[in-house]
RNA sequence: GCACCAGUGGCUCAGCUGGAUAGAGCAACGGACUACGAAUCCGUAGGUCGGGGGUUCGAAUCCCUCCUGGUGCACCA
């Protein structure tokens, strides 16, 4: 809020150079103003003068001094200014003018860090899109998380958000996901019958098996078709997905099915749309699209001879769809396997007239899952996997998301279980909510003690000078447009960063400072202050679908 | 072979799209509770940012090229 602030300023101290004719324009919008790394390098730093000094073939130094002079005059808000290294303006800002934030801040309460850069734009998130043959794996958890946070940060930027699950329970991995219910099934009876050879090992394979015993006895024993164990396994499969996610309290606006774009006819009209612009061909009895005329290096099979459309058909179908229900973006998480559907689903879009633009791929990395520094090898198949819920009872959710969020998605992430199930000190969870639950407790033993909390207009924010209420200031005064970035950027693990940050920044001030104390002026003023940042630790965990405990 | 992602202290990772002296957290070592909660804090040590070129005032970040790891590259999904 204050950057944004200077920063029009800035732009406006540019403006006031060119009609000075102390340089041109042509270095609009070229130079930033950021927040220095390094302390003592001013509260923020612009780079004007060393990116003009190179188009208008000047010295750095020259055109800082007239930056300086131009500043010189916002004395209101601007406490000193200095040129160093090699042309930065340095620039430090009033102490109170970071002061009287927390009034503003307690004002925006459960609003602050929230906005509405994204002016209602419609965006959809689709996430997790996991076939229902199995719970849902550590990577779906992964998923799931990485997926809700980044449409929680959406909605608090002021998306109007859409949570979509896309599944596919027609092909041929649903199929033998019916076999292999019917091989537990016959088994559970007593009858001879071979297990299919890549069939699910699950043993919740056995336990939907029993439950179709328990409903239909041996009814189905001579049954050849395989849809009534299909559709058992899926119906019970989903009912667990659901469970999982809802207890990581995520939920979806919807569920989109695969079948249903067979049976609406937009699988046909989409081969026939190509078809019409020329885009598709056929060949050794199956129709390819031309995705060299995408730039790609050779066309792909949208229909197999047999008849049956590739996976690539749907996707784009789908993805008509979603343009079609009139989404202004279009966010799609999937895990680093999909890499190479990607590029041509969106030269489908493309080819059918729609801005592949407004397409945003997250894709993930894996999650390598590790236990006692050993690798745990991971597949739905062969049931070795550890699912989201298993992982749940043994960290809660608070811990999984948290984990899950830590790292950018394009990073391969390193789940230790055996350091995720330590509930202590190595767990930079406790360290974050520790702060807000301390946060409450000096609020709580404010209140035991008896002080009465003046009101707002009665204290002086000035008092907050140490140098750690400053940093806190600085910090809290981040938060909005660290939100914004987040959000825009789709990154939730920036979120996480800032609030560890936050909590090292609050724990030590905390050591070094009293809120309570014999000073009643400076400890109504610390009072605010501490209201202010359980505000920020409060909406910054909850904004990526964290708890904020008041105790611990 | 091709494409995408990654390579940053012993380990796990940030580094805000080119900024100044590269940062956390674990682990190691040394300190701080008659205290608003020690699930905390303070201090010490540890890195030629995979290697080599290049671009410019300036590179972990951009370009080229090698090396290593992961994931894909089907008329499987």
């Amino acid at each position: 809020m204050i950057r944004s602030q200077l920063k029009i300023v800035l732009d406006a101290c540019f403006a006031q150079g060119v009609a000075d004719g102390a340089w041109s324009d042509r270095g609009a919008g070229k130079f930033t103003l950021e927040v220095p790394r390094h302390e003592g390098q001013g509260d923020f730093s612009t780079n004007m003068a060393l990116v003009l000094a190179g188009i208008e073939k000047k010295k750095p130094r020259d055109i800082a001094a007239i930056l300086m002079q131009l500043l010189e005059m916002k004395k209101d808000f601007i406490d000193a200014l200095e040129v160093a290294g090699p042309g930065f303006v340095n620039i430090h800002i009033k102490a109170d003018v970071w002061q009287r934030l927390v009034p503003e801040v307690l004002a925006a309460g459960e609003n602050f860090g929230r906005s509405a850069v994204g002016c209602g734009r419609r965006v959809m998130v689709e996430f997790v899109s996991a076939n229902p043959t199995g719970p849902l794996s550590i990577g779906h958890g992964r998923q799931a998380i990485l997926g809700d946070a980044i449409a929680r940060l959406l909605e608090a930027t002021g998306h109007d958000v859409y949570r979509e699950y896309y599944y596919n329970n027609a092909g041929r991995q649903m199929r033998v996901l019916g076999e292999s219910t019917r091989a537990r099934y016959l088994e559970l009876l007593g009858i001879a019958h071979p297990f299919p050879e890549d069939g699910y090992q699950g043993d919740y394979i056995r336990e939907i098996a029993q439950a179709l015993v328990d409903e239909a006895g041996d009814s189905l024993k001579d049954h050849q078709d395989v849809t009534p164990f299909k559709a058992k396994a899926e119906e019970f499969i989903f009912r667990d997905i659901s469970a999982t996610l809802a207890r990581m309290g995520i939920h979806f606006d919807n569920y989109y099915n695969e079948q249903s774009l067979y049976e609406d006819g937009h699988i046909d009209s989409v081969v026939a749309e190509l078809r019409s612009k020329g885009l598709v061909y056929e060949q050794d009895g199956a129709v390819w699209f031309k995705t060299t005329e995408f730039g790609h290096e050779k066309d792909r099979v949208i229909i197999k001879s047999s008849g049956e459309p590739t996976y690539r058909l749907p996707d784009i179908a789908y993805h008509r769809e979603k343009f079609r229900r009139n989404f202004d973006w279009l966010v799609d998480i999937f895990g680093s396997d999909h890499i190479a559907t990607v590029p041509d689903v969106l030269a489908g879009v493309q080819a059918l007239g729609y801005d592949a633009s407004k397409v945003t791929v997250v894709l993930h990395q894996f999650v390598t899952l590790t236990r006692d520094g050993k690798q745990v090898k991971m597949s739905t198949r062969k049931a070795t996997f550890v699912t989201v819920d298993e992982l749940l009872d043994l960290v809660g959710v608070d811990v999984a998301r948290f984990f899950f969020m830590m790292r950018k998605a394009d990073s391969q992430l390193e789940f230790d279980l055996g350091l995720a199930t330590k509930e202590g000190q190595e767990n930079p969870v406790y360290y974050v909510q520790y702060g807000h639950a301390r946060l409450c407790s000096i609020l709580r033993q404010a209140e035991e003690k008896g002080v009465v909390r003046l009101p707002a207009a009665e204290v002086d924010p000035t008092l907050l000078g140490e140098a750690e209420e400053l940093k806190l200031l600085k910090s809290m005064a981040a938060f909005p447009g660290m939100i914004e970035s987040a959000a825009l950027e789709l990154a939730p693990h920036r979120v996480i960063f800032f609030l560890m940050e936050l909590a090292g920044l609050f724990h030590s001030y905390y050591n070094k400072h009293k809120v309570l104390t014999e000073d009643t002026g400076l400890s109504q003023a610390r009072l605010y202050l501490v209201d202010a940042l359980r505000l920020v630790f409060s909406n910054g965990l909850r904004i990526v679908g964290l708890t904020a405990p008041e105790r611990m």
